[in-house]
DNA sequence: CGGCCTTTTGACAGGCTTCAAACTGGGTGG
DNA sequence: CCACCCAGTTTGAAGCCTGTCAAAAGGCCG
């Protein structure tokens, strides 16, 4: 499962050397920590594997892979799917730079869907077994954890619950856009704008959408001003008029 | 915020005198660890307040109170909602006996949603802050909660997730119904069937429905020999294919 | 430049929402 | 105990939205 090559990383302040992102990262504060920042003791144990790389189409895990480690991402982007018993994909979220992946595993201990790369991403790996072994030792680490753990619970359903309640298409997509800006927005990475690493057939069927339906929104929606399309890179140019088509029908 | 009556509840074996799903219930380990089961010298800190009585109707709390304390629902049912800016309600769950609430308000310190209880409840309330220091002084306290917030973030994805996907009003039906079963007889509370405390007006505001769709799928439903219904009281008798319709188009 | 996959656009059928009205069941007061 | 009442539920009819099928256009990579 582990591979060999582990860098240990407690390269001290290199932390962001390499990515913008990593100053936004959900664990930036576990990096800093392991790196022996904020005055605390250098910890020699491998915690943090540093930029794995992984290729457009590569797992970064699969379905029923032993859980050792969650994931957070540098750069790139990554969808997680499960396999309905009829063998059809169901999508079951997306995952950009600063944000985790494979919490939901860690009392399971063993994944409970593939993950794959969208395009060419980097990751950085963190041991779930040595945190929670720090958490006995350091109150920090201890604190660290239950705020990963607490943003992971409210970051789920903040992203799932405008998805689940909307009404029409246009609502839906309106939510799913805004969520990702705000999401892209938060870990710093530009505002108004982002790239769509997913295809529009991802889109559908992670909305519950066919993917004509998810092409002729992006085409309305471009036509009544409210967003720019560059092939997949898209500019968000009324978001009060997309965050009020977000919850409300698109009719009344 | 806090009320003085406040019951210590160290007392011992108690623990599921009241209420049959305690034995099933996601803080039961949390319950007898406060109780001093398990060889654990007791705590004298309060840190669970139990069986508080919510009636049907009246609020366990409000979005924007301070977050204190998570709850376990002892008996009844409770639903969450969260307000849109044009002042339509969007409910983000349901929450049955032996599951915990208010989880996601861990590190924001204030509930994002008013939780109404759909008939006459119990619960007990978790003290947050207690739990935390608890965790500075005991190993098993620490295994715990962190045990406790993984099985949240794995129960809110599995929960959202299949609710998600749905490409039609049967199927997205279908699989609340599921959920819904899958997550009473965790609890102890029956097989095949259970009580459907919310409306068909709650159902249908929550997976997207009108509440008319909502109506005439149950008939359906019945019609076709999935499910029968008397009332508010609903038994599954033909979960495979309930289950089917869950993952498949109807017309497939 | 050619091939392939993704995206876009069109037409049609079916499902869902809306509006409307009748019905049921649980709770209240006489 | 019963009639009443009201909220919630059921059922019907019509129109719009969205899924499906199909074909053309665009973008990406070798």
């Amino acid at each position: 499962m582990l591979t060999e090559d582990h860098s240990i990383l407690s390269e001290g302040a290199e932390y962001n050397s390499r990515f913008p992102v990593c100053e936004y990262c959900c664990a930036l504060p576990l990096c800093e920590f392991s790196s022996g920042e904020e005055g605390q003791s250098r910890h020699d144990r491998k915690i943090i594997k540093r930029h794995r790389k992984v290729r457009r189409g590569e797992f970064l895990y699969r379905a029923g892979d032993p859980f050792h480690s969650i994931c957070a991402i540098c750069s790139g982007a990554v969808k997680t799917y499960a396999l309905n018993r009829d063998g059809s994909v169901q999508i079951t979220g997306f995952h950009i730079p600063g944000e985790l992946m494979g919490l939901n595993a860690v009392n399971t201990k063993q994944h409970t869907c593939d993950a794959v790369a969208l395009e060419n991403t980097y990751v950085c790996e963190i041991l779930y077994s040595h945190l929670q072994e720090l958490c006995d030792e350091s109150f920090i680490a201890r604190r660290l954890i239950l705020r990963l753990l607490g943003d992971q619970i409210a970051h789920d359903q903040t992203v799932l619950m405008p998805l689940i309640g909307a009404k029409s298409a246009a609502q839906q997509l309106a939510a799913y856009l805004l969520s990702l800006l705000q999401r892209f927005e938060r870990r710093g990475l530009s505002t108004d704008e982002f790239r769509l690493s997913m295809s529009r057939s991802d889109i559908g069927n992670y909305l519950g959408l066919a993917k004509e339906t998810v092409s002729r929104l992006f085409s309305r929606f471009a036509d009544e001003g409210l967003i720019t399309l560059k092939a997949r890179h898209i500019h968000i140019n009324d978001r009060k008029r997309l965050a009020l088509m977000a919850t409300r029908m698109p009719s009344v």
